[in-house]
DNA sequence: GTACATTTAAAATGTACGTTCAAATCACGC
DNA sequence: GCGTGATTTGAACGTACATTTTAAATGTAC
């Protein structure tokens, strides 16, 4: 067919959109210079709109780029399924693999800085990527928490306490700054494990303290 | 002396600064722009370099400005002092105080936001806030968290679970764009109460799980 | 009230960047 | 090899903006 042309044209989308993820993700939205985007994809400026349009176009492709290339990067072993185990051993798992995601430095970094930027201001990206992608982890982690508070916990604590769950992992990506600023022999990025283990064990035995009748302290 | 001169100085730095923070933490650095600031300040382009010698300049003295204006709406019921009452107790004012310095719509919401950005790419104002201010607050949330787990604990505990708490009460914040479209029912600066209740319950109940003989779940 | 220093106003300058465009190059069917 | 449409290229355009310059205004001291 016309795999000469589309493949050579697929190939520069490629190279530009690769280039593009680093740079936005470094510079922001703002930031990032299409020159140097060009630049690093070893592509002319003018190709960027050719293929994208415009910068907006281009930052749009390149959230959704990221988005398919951090699925990709997922190991089978962060997949559902196992509902059979434990929901102690599940969420241990769960934890694991959420931290990895975020802390691992074999992971490349730069989606992690996308999301940031999106929390600042978010764009119609966010939106999709809330929907397609995880949407469905934070309702199999409420599944995990919902067998550990048992049947007489409501939805809204089995939605509390997936967020304080998720809230603990998240931190170590988001406030990274402070926290190696507040403790600079916590190195993260090389301690997952420890990292994990100290949410899952915290977790646990918060809604095991939990489970039970609500003890009310103070007021 | 001067003082007519002097003071009307002082009340233009005043205005562009407080202009500043508004539209650095809307824009970010780069996207701020000193015309824009000038103009929501009724000042002059030039006066900002007159003040502050450039654009950095003028957001390092921006950063260290909203600093002193958090700190000076804190409450007194936020200070230290009160060690005598129990630490279930303080541990509640913590979380409380805490989550409505972060998310009470009557506060301003610049600071956050400059926060947000200082953990993408942070500048030299973050390392002054952290050993100025953050640093002392972390130390008293410590304190707290090392009373409830009680003398058998490692310092190590007392810090992962001082900022497991912290990460808590950061969520709701930093991820607010997630939690809203995740739950979009859920309205955090409406429910600081509700959550704070859920922060602290999970909380304690955590570190009374944890205070005991260490529970090895798993492998 | 006149000379000097400080502060503000307005315009000018230079640069960086997104976008556009016409020409050049390429891949392919004929 | 030649025409056709898809890509790519290099240059140019216009705008936005940080910074600088210049001039006026304002205050201070004699």
């Amino acid at each position: 067919m016309e795999s000469g042309q589309t493949t050579r044209a697929a190939e520069t989308r490629r190279r530009l959109l690769e280039a593009a993820v680093e740079v936005f993700a470094e510079e922001g939205f703002r930031g990032a210079t299409l020159q140097e985007i060009a630049r690093r994809a070893d592509a002319n400026v003018a190709s960027t709109a050719y293929h994208f349009g415009n910068k907006e176009g281009l930052y749009a492709a390149v959230f959704e780029y990221a988005e398919q290339r951090m699925a990709e990067l997922r190991g089978p072993q962060e997949d559902d399924a196992d509902a059979t185990r434990a929901p102690e051993e599940r969420l241990r798992q769960h934890v694991t693999a959420f931290l990895t995601r975020l802390l691992d430095p074999r992971r490349p970094a730069w989606f992690a800085r996308l999301l940031a930027r999106e929390m600042i201001e978010p764009t119609p990206a966010l939106d999709r990527l809330v929907r397609r992608r995880m949407r469905a982890n934070h309702e199999q982690l409420a599944a995990i928490l919902r067998d550990l508070l048992g049947p007489d916990a409501s939805e809204e604590d089995v939605r509390l306490c997936t967020l304080s769950v998720v809230a603990q992992c998240t931190f170590y990506r988001h406030s990274a700054p402070i926290v190696a600023r507040l403790y600079p022999e916590l190195t993260p990025a090389r301690e997952i494990e420890r990292i994990a283990g100290h949410v899952t064990r915290f977790s646990l035995a918060a809604v095991r303290g939990l489970r039970g009748p609500r003890k009310e302290r103070g007021s």
